[in-house]
DNA sequence: CGGCGTGTTGACGTCTTTCAATACGCGTGG
DNA sequence: CCACGCGTATTGAAAGACGTCAACACGCCG
């Protein structure tokens, strides 16, 4: 909501995936047309169906992305952890893509119009490629989802979910890795396809037999085998 | 299995989504690196895992996208009809991405490699930029079905499933659309995630109810509003 | 202190899958 | 020409996974 207080430098830019391999020039072309934000926890960054088309990335913090229907159900489209780029799905296909952004820390985060962008990936072929091995990063997790939603039972699901997660953004702390989101049992059951209830159930019994540890929304990982085990289903349970 | 008795046209090319809006001598250029393959029905374009990475496009007949993992469970990423792109995502993936391809008819289709297909897309932004579209678009598509299978019961799935079908590809018959791919009940499930039993036991309502006619894998919607209205669940029954 | 958001847990209901039996069309080979 | 097998579709009965609903616990903040 409030404009920054953020000093951008070309090192920002260049981290991101969209604008690897770029000259420092065009680096610097696209500083200028970066709009820069810090935005506190709990703020939407865009909503469903707001014009606000543009490109987004975070250099610093996390933010949930959802889709909800009429009928009150929602689903998480993704977590997105700092340096990972956001909302530009709305430019590449109709403008129709509908999601909502909310922040779940303080954030930083950068933004390109529309033609900004298409300008940039005219001139820096580059831009475009890269923007391409993003999409479809996103498009092959999406297909991952869409099998396992598919084939796969609600514990097998919540692992692959906190696989994932922990693969994204994870960190390693002394008794093993860290997911850096701020995780409701609810946003874990909206990223799987289940109920806040039956992730619930899940964690209960994997905390219960030393596989993870669940603190203040924090999720540590203390057992990783034993989650990909699950995941993998050698699962015939031992009776 | 066999080369072509086809002779390529520029119009041919042109056609195509990822080539849009290019110059005349560009499409030439294109054409002089496209490969061109006649296959006969049930045979494969393209396997999980082989190395063969290009990306590929149909100018006639239809292609199915599947998946399946060691547990035998598949599903259906896709049906391809005339004039689509397929195969493309495993190029801007790690090339881990593995899909099957299978020809359900006679089939016309072309391919590029990688090199020339990066190399046209350095020298002509808009190809990638068009790329971009066209994975934007199959990105949309898999977070709805991610959507569909979080939220919604088996006859809501099979509804929008046919209703996708029929906006894909569908074709005006006297007595309704008709969906011109070969489709079997277990491609349906696989394409919605069910099983070919439940798909069996809700076309059959329909059809008793005079929605849709099923014959020799033809299906055909005879009452799209009833189809629609049972998608998005207007759907109360009527007791 | 009382409300609010979150998490846990049990009981219950139901939607789907699973399994099995049966039917039908079609091509091949006897 | 008919029989047989194979792939596909239908249908019933039974089992099971999961969602729903309700009650309750906990920490936090005004």
């Amino acid at each position: 909501m409030m404009t920054a207080p953020y000093h951008l430098t070309r090192r920002d830019v260049a981290g991101l995936d969209l604008f690897r391999g770029l000259p420092a020039a065009a680096l610097d072309e696209v500083l200028v047309k970066t709009q820069c934000r810090v935005l506190a926890r709990d703020c939407r960054v865009f909503n469903q169906g707001d014009g606000h088309i543009r490109a987004h990335a975070l250099l610093k913090g996390s933010v949930r992305i959802s889709q909800s229907g009429r009928d009150g159900k929602q689903i998480v489209v993704r977590f997105i952890a700092a340096s990972e780029m956001f909302g530009a799905m709305a430019l590449f296909t109709d403008r129709r893509y509908l999601a909502d952004a909310e922040t779940l820390t303080e954030v930083v985060e950068v933004s390109w119009s529309e033609p900004d962008l298409l300008n940039l990936m005219t001139r820096y072929p580059q831009v475009a490629i890269n923007a391409l091995k993003v999409v479809g990063r996103r498009i092959q997790e999406a297909q991952y989802r869409v099998r396992e939603l598919s084939t796969q039972p609600v514990d097998r699901r919540v692992a692959h979910t906190l696989l994932r997660l922990a693969k994204q953004a994870g960190r390693r702390a002394h008794d093993g890795v860290t997911i850096p989101f701020p995780l409701r049992r609810k946003d874990i059951g909206d990223i799987c396809g289940t109920t806040l209830y039956s992730v619930s159930r899940v964690l209960t019994v994997w905390e219960r037999q030393g596989f993870l540890v669940s603190q203040d929304q924090q999720l540590t990982i203390t057992k990783l085998s034993a989650i990909e085990r699950i995941a993998d289903d050698e699962h015939t349970s031992p009776v």
